[in-house]
DNA sequence: AAATCTATTGCATATTATAAAATATTGATC
DNA sequence: GATCAATATTTTATAATATGCAATAGATTT
């Protein structure tokens, strides 16, 4: 009876369009070509309709249907449409509207940052309500061994992409060796601890760099599981970067929201 | 009166699941975020049906609409489609596994571009040393007159392909007109200029389109001689793209090894 | 503050998608 | 080579649903 029934997220659209919809969607989710009895159990719809749905994906190009086997596939218009609005998407703008979400849930200073020619660079930075001293203004360039950011950029991008800078800095740090006092100062203790920051999937580093003041940091990763950015949390309560710590599971979230990979 | 009649062409589909998907690909085309009415006008619909099927597709996430401005745009999930679509071929996938061997071999930045209706778009992109354009990024659609990825592509599609884009990007040209020239700047300037192309195999631009980076980039064809994709190397010394540099002989190698593969 | 433009929502009607069954096509078995 | 089984496609009557008009809400400009 009432037109809102269904469902209560799906307002104002068309039925069919929204079932065809997820026709594509399946087919895509698939990873292969299918046929059309199989597409159809998928979906839990009736062949009959399916095989509309298809004809007209066909037309479009969006859907190509393999010559002898009867199967169909996503064809080149799903390619074409796709690159369009990949061309069109400006991720790092994306990703900075949702930003201010992230630091007023958690009441941290979050910042966006990507590789940069000398390290991680700030583009974007959202203050919290508990106003902070920083010197973190747009375009600062962060350390890659004493920073939260820093040591995600080292543990998710090539080795050759880092590799000068990490030199530079143990040459520095060489000098004052107690500063660095959670990694072995050398490639190899920088590479075991990428790893190790590779298996938590975050960094973090305490008040010990920048006295009073804590960070955790993820990636946001593309599908080479590479960091096209790295979003960093600050705040000056060191419970904030234990593990487990809701700013932890808030950022863990943000991140996997805005990787390009996260289809489901 | 005859379901069929209307058009000879279009059998076996739905109506309004046909005019939908003229609409999303209008969309697309379109190259830019649009208004309800703008998108209306140019597909000579009433405005109250496209905003249904906009809704629908917006539940789908194949659209997205701007907060503000209410403009209509392709979202992330045209991109996930198209990704989903683009890993179906195994070219990309078998390719693009290669490419950080490339990277690290050559000591250059690698990409991986396909054909896409705003131009050479980047797919795969793998960076190396300390070298970053941060202008550079999955999804960045490439000059076709401008860039060697886009010299490469004038070279290897049919021109039917690629002449609107031409035509668009030489009125540009027209008035800057110092700025391409190792072309003339004419159709037929074009013409010439892929012929020298295709008897080389490769395109180069150095340091004069993008100050201080130089590049090279050949094609991986397909049996029809046309290209399917484009690899380019990016670096910042001159020498780079010197016919017989080792850079060369490597990208040479490269596209020859992933050109032959495809099919069944 | 009024006006104009644009986007969005309700509602009655007829167009159009739907489902069941029939038919065609393909693939396999004897 | 012919028959059977399975899958894909087409047909047709029915009723569900997309449509278009008109009204509302929202935003931007004068």
């Amino acid at each position: 009876m009432s037109s809102l029934s269904q469902k209560g997220e799906a307002a104002g659209g068309i039925q069919s369009l929204d079932t065809a919809l997820r026709v594509l969607q399946t087919l895509g989710l698939a990873g292969k070509a299918l046929s059309l009895s199989e597409l159809s159990r998928l979906c839990d719809l009736p062949a009959t309709k399916v095989h509309r749905y298809l004809a007209s994906f066909s037309h479009s190009g969006l859907v190509v249907q393999n010559g002898r086997s009867g199967t169909y596939d996503l064809g080149q218009g799903a390619i074409l449409l796709g690159l369009a609005a990949l061309a069109r998407h400006d991720f790092v703008n994306t990703t900075a509207d949702a930003l201010p979400g992230l630091a007023e849930e958690t009441g941290l200073t979050a910042l966006l940052c990507v590789w940069g020619n000398s390290g991680p660079t700030v583009v974007r930075w959202q203050r919290s309500t508990s106003l902070m001293v920083t010197s973190l203004g747009l375009g600062t360039t962060l350390p890659l061994l004493t920073s939260a950011t820093g040591r995600v950029c080292l543990s998710y991008l090539p080795e050759v992409v880092t590799r000068h800078l990490v030199e530079s800095e143990l040459r520095r740090i060489k000098r004052n060796p107690n500063i660095l006092d959670d990694m072995k100062a050398s490639l190899t203790g920088v590479r075991e601890f990428a790893v190790a920051v590779r298996e938590r999937g975050f960094a973090s580093v305490d008040g010990r760099f920048i006295p009073g003041l804590v960070a955790i940091a993820a990636p946001i990763l593309d599908w080479q599981e590479q960091a096209q950015a790295v979003i960093t949390l600050i705040g000056t309560d060191p419970r904030t970067i234990e593990p487990n710590s809701t700013a932890h599971q808030m950022l863990a979230e943000f991140c996997r929201a805005h990787s390009i990979v996260n289809q489901k």
